[in-house]
DNA sequence: GCACCTTTGTCGGCAAGATGACAATGTCAG
DNA sequence: CTGACATTGTCATCTTGCCGACAAAGGTGC
């Protein structure tokens, strides 16, 4: 599915790493939502995306695109992480999930040819390669490979948001903010932390606040912090350089296991 | 999109109508999710998957397929209802939706290859077209139009769950009661009830107990039960013949407007 | 008609987590 | 360095909705 060495010429030679994992976990669809649409192309695949391409940097909470906006592209990551996220009419957010490099998004505007209805932001300094409505359908019309990939990605997401909905209506929140670590440690992880990786210590490369956690699993801030600290006195987990380590894997495993979802 | 008359020598010719409504309830992505596949595509198109097609039967609680099964193919409602679900290893069943004549069910497995992650069960008296994956994929393959369908399907699907996301997140049992009744009465009704849909009364069609409500919106079926009742002694819905009935549709809507999501 | 099983209705007790308020600490621009 | 702002930590209070239990209907098969 990889393992195609491009040449330094390509612009996305830096997007050689697939995001799927030998430990997935329990072959849940996370790892497949976040599979890398741009290395499971064919070389001459990617040339024919990569003339219509263009680049674009975004700084840190930069928004690529906007609920409400008209813009239709079609968005690959090719460094950094953006996060994609829903605002109810109460202003409260819901992350959705984020995207890392070598993933695609906006595929789901794509054919309603209509308004977005959800936010992209920059989580951190990012850049992405934007390519047109229309020449990505065009695209997906002359290969049927590239299209199966896509209806591939869309039914993982399908899949995915499917889990992360029984998780939301049978788990309490110490077990989704587990789960929800234990993903993204999975899908952010291939270069590793410089701070100790040493044991089987885990490092989940994304910024986040507690208030970013609450809204990608449900919960109130303070209820995260809580259970964050619980979870730190445990030993399960500790806060390397602003970020966080899974110090016990196992022990946040555990916690899957004895509960529902 | 529709208003294609099929001759009556077509098996799907009862499948004419199409679940895209003039009133969608705030243009959510839940009418979309449940487009009806069929009546998309163009006469040479359907006619092209009818040649693969075998038709089978299933009475009320008959499984089309379970989670774990390797059966991989792609069904298409004929007539009735299919019940899409999962269950947690406590065995808490979360419904994901209903799917109803013309939808398309089972693409998620397609590329995966693999095992299915969820069950489908006739909820009623069903008929569905089952069509086998190489032959369904062959079919996108050789019409690019019916491949942008399925992405636009899947696409629905997934905004759709990411709503349904952040009103599990968001809103109190009342208001997801609310929009779910909301929801089906549009994707459930186009014939009309016998009973009086005089005023602007809507019809239910879906056989539903209040397990299933419970289900499907993440609750308890006795805070369903007794919600409910509130909705009842206010005057905004009515039990009519074993299924709900919404006398007052705005009474309902206004709760959405209230409430968060 | 009768027995059995499913579904609905109702209640009190209880726990998880939301809310609001505030202090301490960290971060960053100027 | 310093002030403004964002983030974390902690607490007491209050509400929602879950749980267990049980009774009353309703539906179905024999």
């Amino acid at each position: 599915m990889n393992t195609i060495n491009r040449p330094s010429a390509n612009p996305f030679a830096e997007i050689g790493t697939d995001n799927i994992f030998s430990f997935d976990d329990g072959g849940d669809a996370w790892s497949d939502a976040h599979a890398n649409f741009l290395s499971s192309l064919s070389e001459a695949e990617t040339q024919g995306l990569l003339k219509y391409s263009r680049r674009q940097d975004l700084k840190p909470r930069d928004h690529l695109f906007r609920a409400g906006d008209r813009s239709n592209d079609v968005y690959i990551v090719a460094g950094g992480c953006i996060r994609l996220f829903q605002v109810s009419s109460t202003g409260k957010e819901t992350i959705l999930w984020f995207s890392f490099p070598g993933e695609i998004i906006g595929m789901a505007e794509l054919c309603r040819g209509n308004e977005r209805q959800i936010y992209a932001v920059a989580n951190e300094t990012t850049q992405v390669y934007s390519i047109r409505r229309k020449d990505f359908t065009a695209f997906l019309g002359a290969n049927p490979e590239a299209a199966m990939k896509a209806i591939s990605i869309l039914s993982a997401r399908v899949r995915s948001l499917g889990q992360a909905l029984m998780g939301l209506a049978n788990d309490n929140v110490e077990t989704r903010i587990a789960r929800l670590l234990i993903r993204l440690a999975a899908v952010s992880s291939d270069t590793g932390c410089s701070a100790g990786s040493t044991n089987g210590e885990l490092c989940v490369k994304v910024r986040l606040t507690h208030q970013d956690i609450a809204n990608l699993i449900g919960a109130s801030r303070q209820t995260v912090t809580s259970t964050l600290a619980h979870l730190r006195k445990q030993g399960a987990v500790r806060i390397v350089n602003h970020h966080i380590h899974i110090v016990q894997p196992d022990h946040l495993r555990r916690l899957l296991q004895l509960s529902a979802a």
